[in-house]
DNA sequence: CCAATAGTGTCTGTAAGACAATATTGG
DNA sequence: CCAATATTGTCTTACAGACACTATTGG
């Protein structure tokens, strides 16, 4: 850390600096990525969308400040993962006065409904493709630097499916390859082959586990039951499952 | 961020809290990398080592005010990279207040001899070797929560070699294939194969410029001279340069 | 039976690791 | 020439992507 100099400095030496923390919370509705927003009810940036977040509080860890404020918006308990973004503190990032933000990434399966929360006129979940992560072109716009937070918890998400199992986040204890390979899909954006998919999965070590469990007729248009299968104890995936896309052919 | 009740709150209402900065600057010395410590020169830890740092001026963005706390230290005045690492806040990390630091990563090559800063008994570069990474079971104790940022700033390193052109920042302008081969072996703590390793990195898209410059005689006992390269344009590698540890054998 | 989804078999190209062989260079 | 380092060739194995094919299941 730091503080070398002055053993007994006071604080008040120092210009008032608040800590915050800001959520990325994402999940899969209906095989498309929602991200978690409010609706801001005061300025700046009246009205328009926003992460949650809030205030650090004295005695809590960073990690704990970010769960209660989701818990706050969603009354989501735990969320199967949370990992430390990165910190925003360019000097104007809120005009009120300094605030460091540490941001954050959390990943459920069907969370519910948010309800409005005491500090948010409204939250709600979002899909991604209207925030210019899809095909779409659209892109609601974020108050403060929320749009850069978001486009960095994204693209964490999209770069850990390809080397972590954090893809079975996403899901329920028990789900289909099928599934799986839908949250790849979704938030990588393109289509996945999916024979190969299925082979590439089981080969992982650790990736997934053979529950001996069939699945429910899926659809309502026929078609074999799968498998169901549970998270692994992998926390590494190898070999990893490259993007398409990020795979240039040598070129 | 935040922010979103009390439109026109008092930074007062909340506790106070420190925003500091510290910095694992790495760099390679003679085949060997170290990690710049300073000594304490104060309590908590009094002559203890620990990482440089500071307090967070109020107009300076983050990646400043690490690069100017490394500039009161070592005088070097860029840092060919730099990147935020994590933010360390957890209750009671520092006695005496609620501090909650940014922690970074600096690489460079061949750094200076460190100088003593204003606010530093001293400072020096230590051998990560003696910090518990590398053959050496030796492990100096560092201040606070030091111990866990440098840990998290090896690997960090030790990863991003793998797809990510971040060698070249440990090197000069030019350097050779073997040189190279030296900071990955080194910071992995492994050797590799020369000959496999010096295809794999020309083969790698961007990854090293041929300059058609020839290095000196390199050792005193002869030998074919080098050829030297200097950095490419890739910011990710692609096929990556995976270690070999990581690559468990299908097992 | 037909449509649709799950899962397996093969084949081909790329790339990694092992090992051999060639190219230089100081002494 | 000998020792040491640089660079290139070959071969074997692993794995990704393409495609064909088999297995189930609802209607």
């Amino acid at each position: 850390m730091a503080v070398e100099e002055q053993p007994e400095y006071d604080p008040h030496d120092y210009p008032p600096v608040a800590a915050t923390v800001d959520i990325v919370a994402l999940t899969i509705r209906g095989e498309v990525p929602h991200v978690l927003l409010i609706r801001r009810g005061e300025t700046p940036h009246k009205n328009s969308w926003a992460l949650p977040g809030g205030f650090i509080r004295p005695d809590e860890d960073l990690a704990t400040a970010a769960l209660r404020e989701l818990a706050e918006e969603t009354h989501l308990i735990v969320a199967p993962h949370l990992e430390q973004l990165g910190t925003y503190g360019t000097p104007g990032r809120d005009p009120r006065m300094r605030v460091i933000s540490v941001a954050h990434l959390a990943i459920a399966a069907g969370l519910p409904e948010p309800k409005s929360g005491s500090d948010a006129a409204d939250a709600q979940w979002v899909p991604l493709s209207r925030l210019g992560f899809g095909d779409s072109d659209e892109t609601l716009p974020l108050a403060f630097d929320h749009a850069a937070i978001l486009a960095a918890a994204v693209e964490r998400a999209r770069a850990k499916l390809e080397y972590t199992p954090i893809a079975t986040s996403f899901l329920p204890q028990e789900f289909t390859i099928a599934q799986l390979r839908a949250i790849y899909e979704s938030l990588w954006n393109e289509p996945l082959h999916a024979a190969n998919f299925h082979r590439k999965v089981r080969s992982v070590p650790g990736f997934v586990i053979d529950t001996g469990h069939i699945a429910p007729s899926g659809t309502d248009k026929g078609g074999r039951r799968a498998r169901l299968y549970r998270a692994g104890d992998a926390t590494l995936l190898h070999p990893a499952l490259l993007r398409p896309s990020t795979t240039p052919p040598t070129a």
